[in-house]
DNA sequence: CGGGTCCTTTACCTTTTTTTCACGCATAGA
DNA sequence: TCTATGCGTGAAAAAAAGGTAAAGGACCCG
């Protein structure tokens, strides 16, 4: 999906947490402060914040946000989600935002950083 | 004019108590909160949650989600149906899900662990 | 040009998962 | 009680998956 037309069903604005992504500037808002993310990092992020919740899988992500096919071996979107909880992370510090799911994807949800996931298999 | 049908008979979610089993997504939720899996946890439980009820072997247990046959001596389903357990107490503590029929195979089932009949008289 | 940013790819290291093994408990029968 | 069988599970070992620094190239702009 490449150009966004004129319908009033897609919102230009997206929230998640103190996060505000900005559709159409570009713009990432934490806590009211802007993000500098570059085309890849925006994008990633975009395709993250619009399933928020869900799993999403490598391969997907890359359809999404590179286009084509992920070939075996390509690490760009482990980088791209490293540079991404990067800039997150700076911004936000007590927020933890995209989890990873080995053997599965990743999953975009706010979440604080303290009182984690459960964890399962007690220590 | 989807020439793609949306809806097939093949259930993309499961439900089990208070479990949600996403199958597309490798997901699962309990009360809503994400339960991290690992690859091989996830289709024991899918695996389980599409009989639920019925006592299954390790033998088909092991069909299904290894592949191959179970060799004599392989305790690889029993170890994950522990791992499971352990995650999904706890998750749901109050619930048990996992039944050992020995000799038989496992049951999955929703079932309230409270009330269950007198296991240790006099403490 | 020279410097800066961005993107891709690679390499190395850490974390997590999977497999395998072993011990202990429980049950049933001789 | 002794023994065979079945099961739960902690832990070691092996394998797979993931995190991320950094190198190298393309591009942009002054």
């Amino acid at each position: 999906m490449a150009a966004i037309p004129e319908s009033t069903d897609i919102p230009e604005v997206l929230y998640a947490g103190e996060l505000e992504v900005r559709l159409e500037e570009g713009l990432v808002l934490a806590t009211g402060r802007a993000l500098t993310l570059s085309v890849r990092e925006f994008e990633l992020l975009v395709a993250m914040t619009k399933r928020l919740g869900a799993i999403i899988t490598r391969e997907e992500l890359y359809r999404t946000v590179w286009g084509g096919d992920l070939r075996p071996g390509d690490r760009s979107v482990d980088v791209y989600v490293s540079k991404l909880r990067g800039k997150l992370e700076a911004a936000l510090p007590d927020r933890r935002f995209i989890h990873t799911h080995p053997g599965f994807g990743y999953r975009f949800q706010p979440q604080p950083s303290r009182n984690v996931h459960m964890e399962a298999a007690g220590g």
